[in-house]
DNA sequence: AATGAATGAGAGTTCATTCAT
DNA sequence: AATGAATGAACTCTCATTCAT
């Protein structure tokens, strides 16, 4: 038992190591741009060894993703949905910013990594979509509170996937990694206020 | 001398021909996943005949994204710089908007297209180095008016840099299509909420 | 005209040159056995340019086999249907050991290549499909004939389709070579003893 | 002792599980499209456990080959050498069918296997070639008895290797499990009579 | 006895690019 | 000006096989 445990940590600790490796050379260079083999280079493997690990190229990327999203949802697990639609937004916002600022990695492979990349089906591209129905969810809601003003459901959610999209450059770039906390919340009512229509309801 | 002309006119056009291949299979498909066999079929040309007027696949992404980068140049060359700050900034932000909606796919090429496809040094890179330098300066001027409050160069630049990238994912979904004008105006003035200080002076 | 006749002509003889070499190395050594690489090796061409001529390696394959079978369709073309159904079996079987003798390797590729090798759909399948197809008219109008007595085309096929197995073992063996014309007439004589029953019908 | 005996039986035991697993795959899709991983999964083993047991992928075929040929051995044993050739023939094709009959998938891997998958030399292929030395003593007596008439002991060699190859192709297709004993009476008189002679001496 | 891990070799195939014509 | 032909390099991926455990 304790063996065997062992041996599936090691194992473990070596998915960890190519899925690191991937993760690196993915962001740095785009997901293209990398080959098994150097991602095989980088995690110091044959390149046949990666394939006793992964089925092949998109699934390292997909287990890259869906760790991403894992590790996004998990901090946004005690969030309680009865808040205040603007109390609601902040918070999400916060951990948002929050996660892209301490992730910059995953942040860029889950939202700068193009639909021709990426399974979207299967197992391992279930968390992203769950996260994209909480998102939708979240907006439905605080649509109907009025908060936003007389605006569509889907008019709000494109407005914030830009953000998120402006976000993520800025991720990229290297720029967020200094947001000061009073600067996220800052950052986040600039946003508020920049959604919100003039006769949009009060919290 | 007429010969030579229209000889050369007819080289322009095929130029164009390729180009115009090209450009659409990128916007399509990807820089990466885009052959040089398929712009040559997309172009009716043999791939060989191509390297006739670029010299290569990333060639002729630079002199798309040039293309790009020229014709959004030739829109501002008649804007007085001698407006007062905001208006300044209204305008650039009406053109920018306006641009993008009108050529969604220069606006694709020229402002999602990373870093590692792009060549950033040449004389193919001067007019998007060029259009940097006008944007910097412009940022600059309106910072050193004060309109902004007390806030350096690099975060306003950096903030409406995001605001392109999210512009830049409207565009590409399709969605940025549908704005009207008087969309655009609103859309160019919560922007300037957006990015304004509490205690930024007036216009 | 003249000269993208003699281009034509020259691709011609090189894709040839690509079939002869393929057909070498598949009769010796087995499809399985056989590389793209060893193709190029053996028509002196580099891996990749047998892709210009054929767009894999099954490809090749189906194209020989086609070949072969249209070579011997060709031969059986002036056999006149209307002929006594004893003198179209001597006719069909003297026209198919010629042809095995005459082209061994054409022979082994139509009938010693195992289903899983081979394309049996599309238009390099047609030939051998149409060459199947006569088999069985054949064999349905002498055993209507009533001339095998009384059996049914099932048997009278498979007998037969047993009896090309069989001479095609002697052929890739090399025995086959060295029969006379008089040993392929006494051979047929027992092919046709061999399938009739007793009662069957005379010619 | 008893425990060591035992083990051997055990161990035994999974050999049959291997050969067996092999076997069903070899004849099902050729031994050049089944892997070794293949082979371990349909015995439910590791691909490294094989090689305690069969020092590669070939030595698996050989051992099958081996085992066909020892089983087929065995049938024929009892024989006695002392009878008229015709009556040797006529048994000898019995036990011959009736053992393809039996044992298609054997009968498979001993006469469907090309040279080019199969050792040759070795203490494996010894069953084989003993099996083929019988055949041509076999067919050396009958010849000289002068049964067949005037002819040499190599083409009635390949006249019957002819034979058990088209065989062959019926017991693969499936065709040859439906011969009652009464067809394989008369198929057994027909290849006696196909290969007579006209002047061949009486039994 | 059995296996998970690992690998070198090689498979088929595609690519950007060059060059003689 | 344009192309057909050709290639070297690289790709993803699979294979039979070995070895430490």
């Amino acid at each position: 038992m304790a063996i065997s445990k062992r041996v599936k940590k090691e194992q473990e600790r070596k998915r960890r190591f190519i899925l690191d490796a991937a993760k690196r050379l993915f962001v740095l260079e785009g997901f293209e741009n990398v080959s098994m083999r150097r991602i095989a280079a980088e995690a110091d493997y044959s390149p046949a060894a990666i394939y006793r690990y992964f089925r092949n190229k998109r699934e390292i990327l997909s287990h890259l993703r869906n760790e991403g999203f894992i590790k996004f949802g998990l901090r946004r697990e005690q969030r309680s949905d009865s808040l205040p639609p603007a109390e609601l937004l902040r918070q999400t916002g916060r951990s948002f910013l929050q996660f892209a600022m301490d992730n910059p990695d995953d942040f860029h492979l889950m939202f700068c990594t193009s639909c021709n990349e990426v399974d979207l089906e299967g197992e391992l591209a279930a968390e992203s979509l769950r996260s994209y129905e909480r998102f939708r969810d979240m907006v439905g809601k605080v649509v109907a509170s009025g908060y936003f003003g007389d605006v569509d459901d889907e008019t709000v959610a494109f407005g914030l996937w830009a953000g998120v999209q402006g976000l993520a450059s800025l991720v990229t770039s290297g720029r967020a990694k200094v947001f000061s906390e009073s600067e996220v919340d800052e950052l986040i009512e600039r946003v508020l206020r920049f959604l919100r229509r003039p006769g949009g309801g009060g919290e």
